[in-house]
DNA sequence: TTGGCTTTTTGATAAATGTCAAAAATTAAG
DNA sequence: CTTAATTTTTGACATTTATCAAAAAGCCAA
């Protein structure tokens, strides 16, 4: 919980009243390797801060999964698209280590935006953070070959490559995993 | 100013404070076709909405122009990145028509932050909306093939295609204008 | 209308990446 | 340790998409 909040004020200050309200509303979970935060289909009710290990969001597409995002310590998780319109997910997430997750409901979240401003200024603050990092992984998606994108990761999220099996990898980077096995050769 | 006002409540209702406020930062920008809002290196300090018009976000690599947004009526634009970090731009944003647009500056629209909780309320709901659609973009460009993205684009935004040359379509979708060409004549 | 731009299409070929199958390497379990 | 299961790499080939060049089509101003 203490480096929940200490995350938080990381995005914008908060007072002791607003930090107590997160701290009353935030329910902690611990969850082991292999599990599920969300299945596709449900809807995602909830927001999560993870304290500790990793997981991944993936769909299925033609049999197989797309593995399109990770989540490390420190990163609110959810489906945003899910959480967001409260329609059903179309992903999944699944947990790749024994970790450590806080949670907190939308209506909780809806509610702690009207009684503190402060606390709805970080969430905006928060969303522009993360609307940057995924316009970048866009701009690299589309208009990068693969094996810049590769480069890319070793460089700028070289854990990702520590902690993360080569398969999920070369689908985080759209590409096959051969291929991703036929770059790393070479580089 | 009606317009942008009543597209602004859609997002999420507003006093007449706070409408008041609004109306009395935003200024009001008229520029022709081919006219710049935003050049490279330069830092955006400025959001945007356009009331009437369309407009492109490119940059430039190896030479030559990469198009990868556009911006239609109703649609809040600026270099997020730019605006959000106050960093140099990469990208450049050009006039494709004759616009009508309203402006308002990041310091002054900081204050509307402070001073009115439902303003900023507004922008954390905009930047939701914000996000899922650059996430499907991204899932577009990522695991679809050129064709798929093709017939995307004209079951979900076939405005664009009306309106925009197809040398810019080609880029916005991350391919080659022949490719592009090709696709077209087979569909 | 006509000639001169610009945009779009077509053709030939090259490069990048995917697919399927099997081998090699690594990890996990008994 | 040793064997079985999983993950990663390699090979051969197919497919998609890019590139370069040129032709065709569309547009606009004199």
């Amino acid at each position: 919980m203490k480096q929940l909040l200490s995350h938080l004020v990381n995005y914008s200050p908060l007072s002791v009243a607003a930090q107590t309200a997160l701290q009353e509303c935030f329910e902690q979970v611990t969850l082991s390797k292999n599990e599920y935060l969300l299945t596709q289909g449900k809807v995602c009710r909830h927001l999560y801060f993870l304290e500790k290990g990793t997981l991944r969001g993936f769909y299925v597409l033609d049999g197989k999964e797309i593995t399109h995002w990770f989540g490390f310590e420190n990163d609110f998780v959810t489906s945003f698209h899910s959480f967001i319109t409260q329609e059903a997910a179309v992903e999944n997430i699944q947990l790749l280590e024994g970790s450590i997750l806080w949670c907190i409901s939308k209506e909780m979240l809806t509610e702690l935006f009207n009684q503190y401003h402060e606390i709805e200024r970080l969430m905006r603050i928060a969303y522009e953070k993360y609307y940057i990092r995924l316009e970048e992984r866009f701009v690299n998606a589309q208009f990068k070959t693969a094996s810049e994108r590769y480069k890319n990761l070793l460089q700028q999220t070289p854990h990702i490559l520590e902690r993360i099996p080569l398969g999920y990898i070369a689908s985080y980077l759209g590409i096959s995993q051969e291929t991703l096995s036929r770059i790393r050769s070479k580089v």
